[in-house]
DNA sequence: ATAATATATGAATAGTTATTCATATATTGA
DNA sequence: TCAATATATGAATAACTATTCATATATTAT
């Protein structure tokens, strides 16, 4: 490349280079990322903010067909997003650390958005 | 439904039902999420924590093709995620507010992974 | 053991998206 | 104005994903 910026920006193009995180890192945060970024599994968390919930209560709250919902839990529950018990023949969910709600908010936040 | 625990748990989904938000604003969060979901503009988004850059700086950083960089770059524009300004003839970028690295660094706690 | 309830899953389809290639636009210097 | 540089964009293809439907698995009560 040659451009008149070299001196000024080259210095934070290379540092930027030298300091990316691992490809394998990147995918996993990509994954994590693209795991909360469809409004069916957004639902589904903001439901949890109330409290754990068994599927058919899940179902319930967000709306939808209970196959949908098994299906976008299972990619929450494989991204440890959120977190599933037995409890007799109910499968109760509940948000997985205090992280997802915090990224929301951030989120929210920088959406200039109330929820 | 006919579940044992509708006295338990059936408060907390009549909750997460009423405070809902609205599905506009879930679809801009599930937007917003979508574009930080995808491995390459996460690259721009580490790069861009080292400063601002014009895009060849960004392509030399980040690797791949000017014109994949341009339409990445495109779509975190869109969303708020960078801001540009020219340059002469350039296009510099940078984060569009504090609350991307805050997300960001929020997913890494969550993940257990140093950024 | 059987029926009923609760949840999960496989396959198929329809819709979405990242990348590439070729080209267009915009800015500067000669 | 012309050439060179920097960035953006339209179209096409290939890969991915959400949803639906039908069905499977697991648990409990009778």
């Amino acid at each position: 490349m040659n451009c008149e910026h070299e001196r000024e920006h080259s210095a934070a193009a290379r540092a930027a280079k030298e300091n990316m995180p691992h490809a394998a890192e990147i995918e996993r945060l990509a994954e994590n990322f693209k795991t909360i970024s469809e409004p069916s599994r957004l639902k589904i968390l903001f439901a949890l903010r109330h409290g754990e919930m068994c599927v058919l209560h899940i179902v319930e709250a967000v709306g939808g067909a209970q196959s949908a919902v098994s299906h976008q839990l299972r990619l929450l529950r494989a991204s440890n997003i959120v977190k599933a018990r037995r409890d007799g023949r109910h499968i109760v969910y509940s948000l997985a650390d205090e992280h997802i709600l915090a990224v929301l908010e951030l989120a929210c936040a920088h959406l200039k958005c109330k929820i």
